[in-house]
RNA sequence: GGACCGGUAGUUCAGUCGGUUAGAAUGCCGGCCUGUCACGCCGGAGGUCGCGGGUUCGAGUCCCGUCCGGUCCGCCA
């Protein structure tokens, strides 16, 4: 066994004997003395070996990289002139006495040092390799760190970790479930939770006050660099609760957790509507380290001798905003081509811009391709939006939905392009959601989920769904959605109405949640409750670029597994045993058939 | 389902207009070296140019298809 960490040696330990288990991170041979460059998952130590050790020089003779050795010498000062300072233990080394191969390593099928660049295809295939960099460990340190702080802190507050179950009933709402054939009822699956969402809510109605769950949850569903089929929630409900106490505690968790954890203090969290964010970012997440903000300007283009911009300034569900960008007229046309083929990705036709050279000159100082349609609004359209000299304004003129979405987009880009940041971090909470969003179809879907509560009466939302606002709110942190929750329906009567406004069925309803409708009927306290994405939390709290950095083994982007080959064929034996038959195709591409 | 980028030595990449034996760095192997720390020096091995088809006298290079990886749109209540 060892008796310290690589990275825990230090001056204190001279002259002390020490046990080093570990892996060879690069051996420096000199003919005579052979340099051991020690590494376990606190740090790096060099290991001198010495001829007159006879038995331990040829050992380390032999050793190559990532050979795992055990290390049995005395720490002492490095020589005068041969300290490391880039090292952390660069003050010391330790003079091997033994020098044990516990075991061999074939040549590593990349280079662990912080110098070799490597592709993610081939980290994945060989996680357990790439884990050992400390980059790495680093980041799955900082996850536990993070863990058990939102563990001790949910503690405290008096929370029970109590655990739901991973075989349960598809939900056919929401996300396309991951499904597992059932051996003993023949023809029927359970479902992998996509979330804990209606366990927590019968532990409420249990009496269980306040829950909270480190929970997987699963998802069938495309894949981007910040979401997994199968990904970790911060899960926590509470009863007799408003949104208010939800927000105040979960605000201070993640306050504590900043603080504890990175030593940053956050400030306290705006609140912003939904409707607000949408008009003046393009988001219901909003990125609030980018100064940008997007000006409705519709009033003014309604006139304008312009049909791509008077067309949608007219429409009911279309919208004209501009995006002043400061600085911006020195932006070359390529570059504005690019951000017209950008804004395009989410459906916008075109992108307008004003380029103000010198306002004081008035048309004359304006450069743009648009001006001409509008010369009889520029003036206040200018006054509107503060513009400059030197500012370039985008616009956006389609339906409302497109050019939130893409003068959104753009402004998020140009952001990260022109490096507008004003500050490191950006928290908020987005509240007021919509209760429902026309899914184009002429039919109704929840903007959150069947369970969320109205903030009006089951009168009012009869009378109006479309309009109603919903008890929801979402923690926004630098342009990312962290969490989210709401305050629960826990009447009956109020659930049997949401269902019916999205058009489920009294029979449908009872098939599918029962359940839940039956548990409502018993005494179901008030109640509402949040979920955090751990791993996107651990994702902007490490810097990573993608979530699959702070995950120890990720799926790829066809939800595949590189190191096991998952998801992989199954025997016909175990088919037959679950009265599952393959269609022909799938047949011959399975092996073995 | 769709758009775009990529796939060449173990790894990271270069490879011109389609033209001789496909290169570099690093890693690996062997030799030398007692103070290095991305040690150094000398030598060596290492390639299904993702896969299949096509065009051509000739394909890493052009065309079609396909697989894999990535970013994004749709999707993700």
């Amino acid at each position: 066994m060892r008796s310290h960490y690589c990275g825990q040696l230090n001056e204190t330990l001279v002259d002390q004997t020490v046990t080093l288990c570990g892996w060879v991170h690069r051996r420096r041979d000199h003919g005579g003395v052979i340099f051991l460059d020690m590494r376990d998952r606190d740090g790096i130590a060099q290991v001198v070996v010495d001829p007159d050790t006879a038995e331990a020089f040829a050992n380390a003779d032999r050793a190559r990289n990532e050979f795992v050795l055990r290390i049995e010498g005395r720490v002492r000062l490095r020589p005068e002139g041969t300290q490391n300072p880039n090292m952390p233990t660069g003050m010391i080394e330790v003079l091997a006495s033994e020098v044990e191969v516990l075991n061999i390593a074939a040549t590593p099928p990349f280079q662990l040092d912080e110098h070799g660049k490597v592709g993610e295809e081939v980290r994945l295939k060989h996680r357990y390799i790439d884990l050992r960099r400390p980059e790495m460990i680093e980041k799955l340190r900082l996850r536990s760190r993070i863990s058990h702080t939102v563990r001790a802190f949910l503690e405290g507050q008096g929370f029970l970790d109590i655990e739901t179950p991973i075989l349960t009933r598809a939900t056919p709402e929401g996300a396309r479930d991951y499904l597992v054939p059932s051996r003993t009822h023949a023809g029927s699956f359970f479902a992998l939770p996509q979330s804990p969402q209606l366990f927590k809510q019968l532990l409420m109605v249990a009496g269980f006050d306040r829950y909270y769950q480190i929970a997987k949850c699963f998802r069938d569903e495309d894949l981007r660099a910040d979401r997994q089929p199968e990904f970790t929630q911060i899960d926590i409900e509470a009863s007799f609760v408003k949104e208010g106490d939800i927000m105040a505690i979960t605000e201070a968790m993640i306050c504590r957790l900043f603080d504890e954890v990175l030593g940053v203090s956050l400030s306290e969290f705006p609140r912003m509507s939904w409707q607000d964010a949408m008009q003046r970012f393009g988001s219901d997440k909003p990125d609030l380290r980018i100064p940008l903000e997007l000006t409705d300007v519709d009033d003014l283009m309604t006139q304008v001798d312009f049909k791509v911009f008077s067309g949608p300034a007219n429409a009911a569900d279309g919208r004209v905003a501009a995006l002043r960008v400061p600085g911006g007229a020195k932006l070359s046309r390529k570059v504005i081509d690019e951000y017209t083929r950008f804004v395009g990705i989410y459906g916008a036709k075109g992108l307008a811009w004003i380029k103000v050279n010198e306002r004081a000159k008035g048309l004359e100082g304006l450069q743009s391709p648009i001006v001409k349609f509008m010369e009889n609004v520029i003036e206040q359209l200018l006054d509107r939006v503060g513009a400059e000299d030197g500012d370039i304004i985008f616009f956006g003129a389609d339906k409302a939905t497109i050019v939130s979405e893409a003068i959104g987009a753009l402004r998020v880009r140009l952001g990260e392009d022109l490096d507008l940041y004003t500050r490191e971090w950006a928290p908020l909470w987005v509240v007021d959601f919509p209760m429902f969003e026309a899914d184009g179809k002429g039919r109704l879907s929840p903007l959150h989920h069947p369970f969320t509560s109205p903030s009006c009466s089951s009168e009012e939302l009869k009378a109006d769904p479309a309009s109603a606002l919903s008890r929801a709110y979402d923690m926004v942190l630098n342009g990312t959605e962290l969490g989210g929750g709401s305050i629960r329906i826990h009447d009956q009567a109020m659930q049997t109405t949401v269902f019916e406004i999205l058009g489920i069925g009294e029979q449908e309803a009872r098939e599918k949640f029962g359940f839940l409708l039956d548990a409502l009927q018993y005494g179901a306290p008030p109640h509402g409750g949040l979920a955090f994405g751990l791993d996107r939390l651990v994702m902007l709290m490490a810097g990573a670029r993608t979530i699959r950095e702070v995950i120890a083994f990720p799926k790829t982007q066809s939800a595949a597994c590189l190191m096991t080959d998952a998801p992989g064929n199954v025997s016909a034996n175990q088919l037959k045993e679950l009265n599952i038959r393959l269609r022909q195709k799938a047949r011959v591409e399975a092996v073995g058939e």
